[in-house]
Order: structure tokens, then sequence, then C-alpha cells
DNA sequence: CGCCGCGTTGAACTCTCTCAACGTGTGTGG
DNA sequence: CCACACACGTTGAGAGAGTTCAACGCGGCG
């Protein structure tokens, strides 16, 4: 849409950024015009990598538009898609909260409008805006949830129970029957802990059952959700 | 040893008690005081549940003693071990950030003297004390970060991995090569992902090639971590 | 328009689970 | 204090789900 890659926003247009940041939604219109003065937005093209494992990295990132992939690679080189975080989003919060060299990586999915915060500033107001860290809190509290349920079904669950899971939640978190995977098959593969051929294979038979159809390879409709809840 | 099932300390020795909990180590004698004021130290026996799915659980739990394991079951029945709290560590803080029901189980490990603390006055901690919101911020981010490992690991790394890694994490964490297992092996063995069956074929495996050496069923010996490491 | 990465399909393999039987130790009650 | 019981742990054999390796088609980005 014709954005420059840089800061491009003025002092009220960036106040108005920040303002929409969850994390910093209990604040005032002045603290929000302190932490704005404090910001770097920027403009990142596609696929590039924030950051890697071994990286020191004294950021936090907020996430305006686009959204960005999270990822491990294990000792046997194995990948394994952690979360994919979206608008409204941050990371970067384990490097401030023990700074330990990350053991991660981040990687835009899309051109993404990403703001960088120091961790000094950041530590700052986490000691002067209780509901800065009561929010941070929340939020590391939702992403430990989560983590601990991908754990949970990935010890527990076989793959096709998985994969109907995985699609149930998209329907639910949009609304909607039909819509787009809002990743690539192979980071879908990843974050459920199956290879991609199997992914393929599930996807076909639930195809092949009637529970769902698929156009393209990113479309699917969900046409009987009943069933795929008893996968 | 001797100890009354019930609140047997006078307050002194409850102000003590509340100063060795890590999640208060940036709070003054006073506010120390304070918090010991509003605590209800109780001593529970070996293998009590402190909480099961569904259970709406109005308390933050603070560990003074003994231990709790952290598990969850999955829709096909399986449990998993999520993880195995100590001594001054807490539990019960999903309720307090977003109360909803628990997904999740908590039972004893063995007789654990244990406070609880009402929802309500730990939201006010966090509110007034920003030492207290930053410190369990630190606690559930290297909770979050170790849960990650463990989905890492179970996604990438294949069972004789996961048990060598473990053994060597157990030997760093004691800082001897000879140690007991925390937790009975079939806990050992949901906590990583395996059957009972697979986790007492592999350690025979390690024995075999002169890697470890089992006492009991507790005791271990590590012979030799290169190769463990290696595995 | 060309190319590379993604996705799909096939076939063989293997790691882990499942089911079953047996041994062991720990805690409890007589 | 001993006997018993039950949960835990071990070992064996068999089955199965998912992976691996390979080839091919397709589509989207440059």
């Amino acid at each position: 849409m014709g954005h420059h890659h840089g800061s491009d926003h003025d002092a009220s247009a960036l106040d108005a950024l920040v303002a929409r940041v969850p994390l910093f939604s209990g604040l005032s219109a002045e603290q929000i015009h302190e932490i704005a003065g404090r910001v770097r937005p920027r403009w990142v093209p596609r696929g590039t990598q924030l950051y890697g494992a071994g990286d020191v990295n004294p950021y936090l990132r907020i996430i305006h538009t686009g959204s960005v992939k999270v990822y491990r690679i294990a000792e046997s080189g194995h990948e394994t898609v952690i979360r994919v975080l979206g608008a409204g989003e941050f990371l970067g919060e384990k490097a401030l909260i023990s700074p330990r060299a990350s053991d991660h990586f981040a990687v835009t999915l899309a051109e993404s409008e990403i703001c960088l915060l120091n961790h000094d500033d950041i530590r700052d107001y986490l000691m002067r805006y209780p509901s800065v860290a009561y929010t941070m809190l929340e939020t590391i509290s939702a992403r430990l949830e989560s983590t601990e349920d991908q754990l949970s079904a990935l010890a527990g669950e076989d793959a096709g129970s998985r994969i109907a899971a995985y699609l149930l939640s998209l329907a639910e978190e949009y609304g909607r029957a039909s819509f787009e995977l809002p990743i690539a098959k192979k980071d879908v593969a990843s974050y459920l802990g199956v290879t991609p051929e199997t992914l393929s294979r599930r996807l076909a038979g639930f195809e092949e059952q009637g529970w769902i159809r698929q156009q393209g390879h990113r479309r699917i409709d969900l046409l009987d959700r009943e069933s795929l809840r008893r996968a």
C-alpha cells in the first residue's frame, strides 16, 4: 500500500499506533505519549529474520501489522514452529527477563510494521506502570497455557486428532467454517509435530470422508465438524 | 518429624517462612509481615489432590516444603506430567490471571507444607509491589521456556535423546554424576513423552553400553556423559 | 517466463506403543 | 513384627502409526 520502509509516522500517528497495542491498553494518553517518544517503528520485508539462536537481543518487538513465526531448531536439526504472532502481539520478552542468548528464531511471514523498544525502557515501564507488568503477565501466562496444550496434545493424541483439533480451532477463531490457513502447510505440519507428508495424507483422508473440502493449497471448508471432533 | 497438620507457626516463624519465598524476595520486612498476616500454612499429606480439571481455584499456592506434580489429561485419556514444583515455588497463578476453570491437575508427591494466598490479595500485591509482578514474570517466563524445550524435544528428538538429555540435566542440577530421580520412573516417562516400558528399555540399554549404572529403582550414576550427550 | 520451493503421492522401514506376564519393594494392617 | 497386597518396574513379543526417501506436479515470486 505504498509505505516507505522507515519511520513515516508523525508524532500523533505514532501515539495512536502505540495506543492500539494491548500491552499498553491500561495507560493514560500522557504515558502513551512518553512511550511513543522512545519507539522506533520499522517496515520489515517478508522473510526477514528478526533474530536467531545465539543472538543477544536488547529489544522488545511489537508487531503493528503483519505476522511473525517463532520457531526452534532441535539438536537433531528438526525445526519446530512454536507460535505465530500477529498484529498487537510482542516478542523478545524472554531476553528482557532473563538475558541469556535466545535459543529460538523469529522470521516475518509477511511485510510487517514492527516497533523496537529498548529493554531498559521496558523494564522501567514494568516497574512504574503495574498495568504493563500485569498485561504482560496475562499474555505470557496465556502463551504458557497454549504451549502446554501443544505439549499434551503431542504426547497424548495421534496425528489425526491434532490436525482435526487445529482445523476446528481455526474455524472458531475466524467464526466461519471456510477459511484460509494462516501459514504454509509445512509450517502447520511443524506446529502440529508431524511431517508435511503426514499432514497432506490426513487432510486428503478427511476430504475423502467428506469432512472437509480443500480449495487450492490454503483454503479449507469444514463440512462435518462433529466427525472432526470425534477424530 | 512430628508436625501437626495445621497452623503451628507463631507470627515471627511465619514471617521467616514468607521471607524465604523467592516471589517475595524483593520486599521489606514490613511488607513480608503484611503478607504473612494473610497467609494460611497447611500440612498436606502425600498423594493429596490440590485441584483437578474443572475446579475453580481462588488460591495461589506456595510450597514451603515437599513437592507437587502438575499434569494434564488429554481427551484420549493420556496423562502428561507438565512439571514438578518444589520448595519455594508456587502454583495456581493461571486462575489468578485468567480465571477460567483449570484444565490441569496438581497432586503432592510428598507430605508438603503449603501456603494458600487469596487471589484478591495477590492481585493487590502485584499492583502495589512491582517486584512481585516482576518476579512472577521471571518465573512464568522461565516455565514457558522450559515447556517450549519439552515441546521441541518431543517433536524433534527420539526417545533415547530425550532420556539422555534429562539425565544430563539432572546431573547438572545436582552438580553430581550420581543422583536419585526426583520422581517415580513412570512420572519421568510421562514427563518425557514415552511409556514406562520404553524408558525402562532405554535405561537398560544405556547401562549395557556402560554409560550409566542403576542402583535400586531411583539411583543413577552417569559413567560416560560424553556418549550420553551424543545419544 | 522460468525456476525454486511447496505440496502430493507411493512404498518401505523403524521406532515406539500395546498387551501380557512376571518380579520387586513399600506401606499397611493384623 | 511379619504377611500380604498393590503399585511400580521390567522384560518379551507383536502390531501399527508415522517417518523417511524418492519422484513428480504445480504455482507463485522474481
